[in-house]
DNA sequence: AAGACGAAAGTGGTTGA
DNA sequence: TCAACAACTTTCGTCTT
């Protein structure tokens, strides 16, 4: 097996290798760079001739949320069985069938575009398959939970991709979700909120660490600087700046002054921008960086250089 | 002229009575 | 269910580079 050290995408250094999905994910920018190196968690396999139904009930596995059906169908009765029932039970057996095949119909119909949806928009915010399978999960239990009703079905999609990023500390802002999928942002925000309550779905408030690599990507940031800016943003932490705070504003805003000491300014306007937030927001967790840290310091020292 | 800064008013969500 | 509240945004005027 060979080792990859850069993105092929983006040239990211952030390679982050997940063994039980067999995935190496760019942190940055989402890619999966190989998501088959080894099957793991799979104990299915092509046995000669069994029959189909005993074959995939064994393990359940393989299983995949991102088919309509997750691979498994179920069905009342075939014709077969008709000719062993007397006619007060074929009544009873059709009765049955139309009800079953109504339900699932529905239930099958909603999926199928659904999914194809969630596909769509997942492709475009280049997430990797294991996010994308989350989503696909969680839209279906949603949907089975009858969550979707008075809802768009592409709201629930996208705040379903929202809640899997989240799990899977690959965040994407909600912007960014909004301008995936064309839904409004307060929309995915409620519906996220109300599908992951309903679910019980509990997410960890998300690290603002978690974003710093893909903003400093997208400003064109040197590795310094991006890793001076998770020191920041751990100092940050500790002096409890950070609870309560939205985590993309404090993100942001470790960059911005990273960024400022490593003598690679950026404005607060093309910080602000990446980060979804507005310039006031960074200029407000700014002054508290340099109050509580103190960086006066080091930006001193830089400006003298400069000066020089 | 562009960027940084800060004040003031508005928005949407949370919380606690 | 409503009001108070905290975080964040929008907008705008002023200062700095």
């Amino acid at each position: 097996m060979y080792y990859i050290k850069k993105c092929p995408e983006c040239s990211g250094i952030n390679l982050f290798v997940n063994r039980e999905k067999g995935e190496v994910i760019c942190k940055d920018c989402g890619l999966v760079v190989e998501d088959k190196m080894v099957e793991f968690g799979q104990e299915w396999r092509e046995f000669e001739d069994d029959r189909r139904s005993d074959r995939v009930r064994r393990t359940g596995q393989p299983m995949t949320y991102t088919q309509f059906d997750q691979g498994l169908g179920t069905e009342v009765g075939q014709k077969a069985d008709l000719f062993a029932l007397g006619s007060k039970d074929r009544n009873k057996f059709f009765r049955l069938r139309k009800w079953q095949y109504r339900i699932s119909t529905a239930i099958e119909r909603n999926l199928k575009l659904a999914l194809a949806e969630l596909k769509r928009v997942s492709s475009y915010l280049k997430l990797p398959k294991s996010v994308e399978e989350e989503a696909a999960m969680i839209y279906t239990q949603a949907v089975q939970r009858g969550l979707v009703r008075g809802r768009s079905m592409e709201s629930v999609v996208s705040g379903a991709l929202y809640a899997a990023c989240r799990r899977h500390e690959v965040p994407r802002t909600l912007d960014e979700l909004s301008e995936a999928s064309g839904i409004e942002k307060k929309e995915i925000g409620r519906t996220y909120r109300f599908v992951t309550r309903e679910l019980g779905i509990t997410i960890l408030p998300s690290n603002p660490a978690d974003y710093i690599a893909r903003f400093a990507s997208s400003l064109k940031l040197t590795a310094e600087t991006q890793s001076k800016a998770v020191e920041i943003l751990e100092e940050a932490q500790h002096a409890e700046l950070t609870s309560g705070r939205g985590p993309t504003g404090i993100a942001a805003a470790s960059l911005y002054v990273s960024a400022l000491i490593h003598g690679e300014k950026r404005t607060q306007r093309e910080v602000a921008d990446v980060a979804g937030v507005t310039e006031v927001t960074i200029r407000n967790r700014y002054k508290e960086l340099l109050e509580k840290l103190d960086l006066d310091r080091e930006l001193k020292k830089i400006k003298k250089k400069i000066g020089k």
